[in-house]
DNA sequence: CTGTTAGCGCTTTCAT
DNA sequence: ATGAAAGCGCTAACAG
């Protein structure tokens, strides 16, 4: 493994000069161009790399960010990088974790739920730099620790709702004012949505109802307790198995159906829920989009895969990822930055009409 | 930030004593175990934490493992994590990694497609202890580079075929003789089988194929060119879009129907791609099961998600990323360890039977 | 059984 | 413009 000391014997210098020429900062400015220039030369001829752990040691900066997941990601031990959510916002935080020339440690608590001290430990044995927190909401320790601890934490999509955390954030009240202008341009006024039907609804999730219940009422379209099925609204609990969202779809539109009230359209919590919704429909004859249009949310592969197939809301994870690496990375390297700012950063992405909505019937 | 100077202090002791106390191998039983639990109290009370950077530069040995994904993984730019082999493998090695102590450092390749210098680089700077490999076989560069710097390595999947390495691979066979079992004693002796129609089919779903001719053939079922589709055999080549699984299903199904063969039972090389020979099938008003059995691979989410379930064979990849990490950790915790086996590693999980199956109709 | 010492590879004053 | 030297926190060889 070559070090700075054999690139220094071979071009002639002192080793500091070597640490100088090769930091690309200020230091390698002040030296002689053809002096740098030898050395990098002798550099790239012995296939240098520099240590990252010796440099961490000196410098205190690890150049590693870490990902921490919270406990709803992993709920009842199931796998967490593979779901939907953690999946993809991993991968946008990749994309641009790498992009800076970072690297990126995983940090999380599969095997120890609940416990922000593995958090802490791995913060203090490998110094990082900064961290990006997916479902903070439910461990506000975790976010006592790294305040505590000033490490720079961008949380997205779910924050802590007393503490407003620096945070990225998909743009709800855009997305439902899509689905509702659409299904309203098509003639629809009695939509009915399907909320989870189990006892462990995400804060996103909780948001999306919130926010359509605002906007209905804003639009002045009818609204009661008969359209909507949640488990706030009928004492319903599915346990969380596998297909739970397919169950709540399935489960969802049968009680939807019982109530016969006059809806048109109905919204549904996600695509896999759209996914079971539609075999409830498909099962009482009930013809989707020209009997009844559906929405999805997530843009799921699924959505794509069924017919008719859905439309939907994309969920742009990457998207959100992407934007809160870049987010944090850009602080890291700016010196002296002021703490990140505590306003959510907002994320969208358009509509996608698909096969699963028609206008409404005229009665 | 606490450090063994200021343990030893504490507990009045030297520095390395305290270094053995810590170090929980043989130093430490070496040490009076009065002196050695003063220093564990002493280093629980100060919430001591070992500084990795440290260790790794002293050691040589970073506690890292790395993750590398094959260009099949990201293909056109798409995204690599949210992958559906990619996530899972990821949640499998994971857990394995985690439990045993160790950090996991994603390296891959979403900004250098086709470079194993970056590979190389992060080798160098990071130190890593083992590398566990998806999608070895698109790159042999990097597999020689791992040979020749002798990383602790382990292909998982796909491994390069004229090098045998150390690998976890699904058993094939295994699932197609299931699959074969199950169809046969419903009755179905006319199978077809939907294979890729794009130019970029990976080595396990080569490997599918392969095998299912050579058990056709042992079982003396009928086999022809009629009976298979995929773009050896029809000069189809879809283009790799977000959705072309289901393309291949849509289009392949398509063809078999028009070519009117006696086939009554098909096989699709995945479960999307089962989810577009369904659509194909309802449009040509041909009912499944009754009319015509379908068996997908890999058990997706969407398997559960379709009327009818699809009938379909698991594809272990969380087993496998487990099972691969274990070896490899096994591996490098055992001192002097003779090389990995280059024999691979079979993991295998059970035929999920559901409604897309059905007895042959007797003609 | 415990302590002294050297050094892993790098950055960073401080001198020259 | 360059070099000498110190030291980040830890481990390991050696000495006592």
């Amino acid at each position: 493994m070559v070090n700075q000391r054999q690139i220094a014997k071979a071009a002639n210098v002192s080793i500091s000069t070597v640490s100088k020429a090769l930091s690309g900062g200020i230091e390698t400015q002040r030296l002689n161009p053809q002096t740098v220039r030898r050395i990098h030369d002798v550099a790239i001829k012995l296939g240098y790399q520099p240590n990252d752990h010796a440099r961490a040691l000196r410098t205190n900066r690890s150049g590693l960010i870490g990902v921490y997941f919270g406990m709803g990601h992993q709920l009842k031990g199931r796998p967490v990088i593979s779901g939907y959510v953690a999946s993809r916002v991993l991968d946008g935080i990749e994309e641009a974790v790498v992009t800076a020339g970072h690297d990126l440690l995983m940090i999380n608590f599969t095997h120890a739920l609940g416990d922000p001290k593995r958090l802490e430990t791995v913060l203090m044995r490998k110094q990082l730099d900064g961290l990006l927190a997916v479902g903070l909401s439910e461990t506000p320790e975790v976010y006592d620790l790294v305040m505590q601890r000033h490490l720079p934490t961008l949380a997205i999509e779910d924050l802590p709702s007393d503490h407003p955390a620096p945070s990225v954030v998909m743009d709800t009240q855009r997305a439902v004012h899509d689905v509702l202008e659409h299904l309203t341009e098509l003639g629809h006024r009695h939509i009915g949505f399907i909320g989870p039907l189990h006892d462990n609804a995400s804060a996103a999730q909780t948001r999306r109802l919130v926010e359509l219940k605002s906007q209905i009422k804003n639009r002045k379209l009818p609204w009661s307790d008969q359209h909507l099925v949640d488990s706030s609204n009928t004492n319903i609990i599915l346990p969380r198995k596998d297909n739970f969202c397919l169950q709540d779809g399935l489960v969802g539109m049968k009680q939807l159906l019982e109530r016969q009230a006059p809806i048109t359209a109905v919204i549904c919590y996600n695509d896999l829920v759209a996914a079971g919704a539609l075999q409830t429909l498909s099962q009482h004859h009930i013809h989707c989009p020209t009997q009844m249009s559906l929405v999805g949310f997530g843009n799921y592969d699924v959505a794509q895969c069924l017919w008719p197939d859905l439309t939907t809301v994309p969920y742009p994870l990457i998207e959100m990822g992407k934007c809160a690496a870049s987010l944090l990375l850009e602080h890291l390297q700016t010196p002296d930055a002021p703490p990140l700012s505590h306003e959510a950063h907002m994320v969208y992405s358009d509509l996608v009409i698909r096969q699963s909505t028609a206008p409404a019937k005229t009665v």
